[in-house]
DNA sequence: ATGATCAATGCAATTTATTGCATAATAAAA
DNA sequence: TTTTATTATGCAATAAATTGCATTGATCAT
């Protein structure tokens, strides 16, 4: 369960709401991490409770109250010593992949309508990659040293979307031929 | 949810014990679905209650017991609509990018340690993944069309796997400069 | 004026997945 | 000879994720 770990990283960076949180994994962290909302408002209400993000609530004009989150010192020690230990291997499940693999009990325009309905969004999701990426090609040398490491895992994102659509692009002609 | 389907795949293939289901996505399917044992005997269970597949148990000697599980039609029902319709793009949830995006709160052997030792595992998956594809690329043309779909999805396994040990190479270089 | 989207949070119920424990026989390896 | 691996299955408890429903006030478009 690296959820907990997930949020106690994104606030060890700085104090977010829920709802802060919510959008940096549906956006920058998404391709690599995604949890909906009420996965992230519950999770921060038990790190509340064990002590390892303080909470204040803020008032707003206009917008309802947002509650801010802070990790505490013993959350900085939890995280510590769950980054000394090593990480089990990413679990995959891709629905997709089921599909096809039984896919000759259907036809193939469906396939491909499929296979062409996700290229679409992985398109979209690299060219947004390649953004941020152009983004932090232009920080000095010393900013770019300073998010090296959020940086690698953009670069994960970015060779595994290249990865996909090239796979995407060889089947479709395989599909079609 | 597609644990389900993917059963109903690999049933509509051949019938199986559920210990054969497991040495499967252990094996060819694991690059694109996991699963434990409880969860596939549990899921057996409910698809047996639910009509979709038949249960016959085979004695063995010296062995215990097996349970065969074949699809029925109903089954086979189930499984054709469930392709008609499109399936949702897969969920990422990866700790190493996790623990990577947050490792300024570590070392770096700690980190390259980390990656290498996912290496590896990626650089085995890649080679018995070749050699499955070498044996596809033996048979004729038309034992190749006959299997062109799970080829394709073990094309995917080969090029996810292939771009992921680029970037972690690249990761790592990185990480020692 | 009416519906849609955004901001912000939450409860409750259900579904899925994981963990821990358990059995039992055979064969192969240390 | 003792331990480990393989074959084969399962229950029960817990943990995690998803789905459905709900609120409120602002702004933005039709």
């Amino acid at each position: 369960m690296s959820l907990k770990h997930a949020i106690l990283v994104l606030l060890e960076t700085e104090p977010s709401s829920g709802y802060d949180l919510l959008k940096q994994f549906n956006n920058s962290l998404g391709y690599f991490w995604n949890a909906k909302h009420q996965q992230i408002y519950q999770q921060l209400k038990l790190l509340a409770l064990d002590g390892l993000i303080d909470c204040t609530t803020e008032e707003q004009q206009g917008k309802p109250d947002k509650k801010v989150y802070k990790i505490t010192k013993s959350g900085v020690g939890e995280l510590t010593s769950w980054l000394s230990n090593s990480v089990k291997p990413n679990k995959i499940n891709d629905a997709l992949l089921v599909k096809l693999y039984g896919g000759h009990l259907t036809n193939n325009e469906n396939l491909l309508k499929e296979l062409e309905d996700h290229l679409l969004l992985h398109k979209t999701t690299l060219i947004q990659l390649r953004q941020i990426e152009q983004k932090y090609l232009k920080f000095s040398p010393e900013v770019q040293e300073k998010y090296k490491l959020p940086y690698i895992t953009l670069r994960r994102g970015i060779l595994g979307e290249e990865a996909w659509l090239d796979w995407a692009l060889e089947s479709i002609k395989m599909i079609k031929k």
